[in-house]
DNA sequence: CACAGTATGTAGTAAATTTACATTAATTCC
DNA sequence: GGAATTAATGTAAATTTACTACATACTGTG
């Protein structure tokens, strides 16, 4: 009866508790739950290869009245868009399966972030970056992608920002830092050696150091403030899929703060900037 | 079979198109659809007042193979319905609100995309980055980021791939491009003036034209190859926030395209890669 | 090795759904 | 306006589906 938001996520992390039998209905019904929900308790329980009583008690052990009632809320959960399951991208793949897979993966990645985001980082990240003088955004590799990204959109609030992919550039900057500069690295491991470095150096300033790394990573212990970001990327990928999009709305929300902390009369000046924008482009049909 | 958005839309708008008796049961599912998930045909048509097969064949008519693959798609449509409601952040929100409200939005709109996405365009892009012999990623301002972030990931596959910020670069490598050579756009409106100029002038060569954009836009029609986002942005957002995630993700899906293109064998290169960042980084403790 | 307890399957039963057909209502055409 | 035709709806039987009670097999323990 708990209607459960999520439960391919719950069969998934009880999957070690059950019955031999029990297990197996689990494992039909994780690999294809959408197919689970148009089965009859015979297909599922010939495609797990038990009997049909056996799923039935699979689905009674799950709190649902019985298989019809199972099948609801199974349909229901997976509408609610997501594969909770983050499932990775095998080599059988194709094109109907993979796209789909990757999208998941990316709304789960940003679901579970959202659920527990560090609210007190990020204000203290949004008062220190309104107060700043200047704002560096300093990643590399992928993330220096998104420290470009966090530069179009900071450049909008008249903070003078800055990216540089060059570790040198990077070390240099920081060396000569003072009160009112603000460096702002993004590193999805918080361990990559220029970057960390640079940080050192630029704690030796007076300026001020914030992050959006791993907590109680390298990069995290030289910050002044440390926005955490949890998100498991899966191993078996070779590239932070995932993090990054997490990385980019976080510094959506700390734009967004920035604005709203500059209050309405701001407003008018984002505008001048759009407008800018005007005859840069073909106009709409 | 054809997943509506919102089932319960579809039945109020047909609700005059309807027989006597069907109508009826439009009425009674419209008056209570999560009872009607959960009930019989029996009980249903009695609530109704109609007879069974007068359900059956209302099921039918919506599409549906019989009741329970109806009540599934109700349970669907009524599980995702709700959440298609995007928000806009408000000069009264505070630090408890806005963040979620700019999560909110960001998942909707990888949701909204992962709904109809262009299976078709992603498969022949797959298609022409596997065959290309050089790549090369254009965007500006926003698009910039995510051109830049598509370099570094589809740098792993032995492609070269090339981004240049800057238009005058864009334009020349355009005019001296060849067979072989595939120039990928990226723009969120498909409208801005320099990128559009430098598609034209690549239009001329041998080379191959993809671009990421919007439909029916000045660079979709100088495109071989163009694969349409849709995603209605937040006019009231002074930036194109959600559309650049639509778009990170979707270079995801064609670069693991590529990697399945590439099969297994292919692997130990990526590995070979990974490994080879190893020494930059502080090793976890 | 036997016993208790649990897990799983078999077979029968009840329920729900669908199909085929009969009946009734509605519409059309003389 | 009334027979003929077609569509709409309901009845009842057939079929599929799900559940229950019980029997058997398996697991672990004294």
């Amino acid at each position: 009866m708990t209607s459960e938001l999520n439960l391919l996520a719950v069969i998934q992390r009880q999957l070690s508790d059950l019955n031999k039998s029990e297990a197996k209905v689990a494992r039909a019904i994780l690999n294809g739950p959408e197919e689970a929900t148009r089965s009859s308790i015979a297909s599922l329980a010939a495609t797990a290869g038990v009997s049909e009583p056996s799923v039935n008690r699979f689905c009674k052990r799950f709190g649902a009245t019985g298989f019809p009632d199972f099948k609801l809320q199974l349909a229901t959960s997976l509408a609610s868009g997501v594969r909770y399951v983050s499932r990775s991208v095998e080599f059988s793949d194709d094109i109907n399966t993979f796209p789909t897979k990757l999208f998941d993966n990316a709304i789960n990645a940003l679901m579970t972030a959202k659920e527990d985001l560090p609210l007190k980082a990020i204000a203290r990240a949004v008062d220190q970056i309104t107060q700043a003088r200047r704002v560096y955004f300093f990643g590399l590799g992928t993330s220096a992608a998104v420290a470009r990204d966090a530069e179009h959109k900071f450049f909008r609030f008249n903070v003078p920002v800055f990216t540089h992919e060059d570790p040198l550039m990077q070390r240099m900057l920081a060396a000569s830092a003072g009160v009112g500069d603000l460096f702002f690295f993004i590193s999805h491991t918080g361990r990559t050696k220029v970057l960390v470095e640079a940080a050192e150096i630029a704690r030796q300033t007076e300026a001020t150091i914030v992050s959006l790394t791993a907590e109680g990573s390298p990069l995290a212990d030289q910050s002044h403030c440390c926005i955490n970001v949890k998100v498991e990327e899966d191993t078996e990928q070779y590239l932070p899929m995932t993090s990054r999009l997490v990385q980019l709305v976080i510094l959506d929300v700390l734009a967004a703060g920035v604005t709203l902390r500059r209050g309405e009369g701001f407003t008018p000046h984002l505008a001048r900037i759009k407008d800018s924008l005007k005859d840069t482009r073909f106009p709409t049909s």
